[in-house]
DNA sequence: CTAACTGCAAACCTTTTGCATAATA
DNA sequence: TATTATGCAAAAGGTTTGCAGTTAG
């Protein structure tokens, strides 16, 4: 069966209430998806996925809005205009420390600024439903001055389109 | 001339330095940005600056881009896939709390969460470049039980295509 | 006069939708 | 068998780019 029975289980229970099937496709997506570490794009997955089997796009992104609304999957706002998704199960809420020269991603949770955060809100009498930090910076890498000439200001907007190997989003 | 003679200067002079030229579009831009106060989308501008003249989406964005180089202008990151921009004569660095439900914005800085991204960062060996910090919550109106029964969840990614009051990115 | 600018339309990218066909419960 | 899913292709939305004509310096 699947070498995630947990999810899976999760996963055919949503959708038997919801009266929605279990299908090959979403199984092959479901098990790509919670094999992969760190931030996955519906690009990243629908590529995975395919090669094992026949999978479309509008499956990818149909798929991925069932694992958002039954907890298996979250969606990340890397500051780019894409959509990533990261398993719910690996770890909790986090933050992103972002490398605007290398990309590289350090996730971190700071309880004071969760703290404050909530502290804005109520100031302003809001409730949080959510929130979204993202840090970029220059890594500790990129600042050593032999690579760093050829730095000058990365996009962060608008990336290419992500390679086939896709470092750029995997956990350092 | 214009109403805003300092920003205009400013603008000018980054034109000649970089042997660009100043034209009927770029000034009307710049008047039409520099008067609308908040947030501001590249669709917005377009059609407040073709009120006035001839006006192509792709000026728009274009002098946009030079408007940001040469420190006039910001781009904000609302959380939805479009691109916003404001004034930064107007204030400094701030960031947002947004209401899921209808749109409200209030703008806040928070010395102690600023403080604080720096040494995440720092203990990271990242030195910031820029970060991004939205909050999403239910504003004080909306919570009332009268309006709450219509709430439901409401969209973060995607809005509608911005109406021509604009109602959304309004000051507060 | 030459290089930069403009509007237009087409191209781009990511995500969504419509539809006829295939597959599940 | 009655629905729900799927793949495909087309549409959508916001932004960018190519190009031939226009204009600033």
């Amino acid at each position: 069966m699947s070498s995630h029975p947990q999810a899976t289980e999760q996963f055919k229970k949503y959708l038997s209430k919801k009266n929605l099937r279990w299908t090959a496709q979403r199984e092959g997506l479901l098990d790509v998806f919670l094999d992969r570490p760190g931030h996955v794009s519906a690009e990243d997955l629908h590529r995975q996925t395919e090669a094992g089997q026949k999978m479309g796009f509008a499956t990818v992104y149909r798929t991925l809005k069932h694992l958002v609304a039954c907890g298996l999957a979250r969606e990340v706002d890397m500051g780019d205009s894409r959509l990533y998704f990261e398993n719910t199960g690996e770890k909790t809420h986090h933050d992103h420390l972002l490398c605007v020269h290398c990309g590289s991603v350090v996730e971190f949770l700071n309880p004071k600024i969760e703290q404050l955060q909530e502290k804005v809100a109520s100031r302003y009498g809001y409730k949080i439903t959510q929130h979204r930090l993202l840090l970029y910076g220059v890594c500790p890498k990129c600042q050593s001055p032999n690579i760093t000439k050829s730095f000058s200001r990365a996009k962060i907007k608008k990336l290419p389109k992500s390679s086939a190997q896709d470092s750029r989003h995997a956990k350092q």
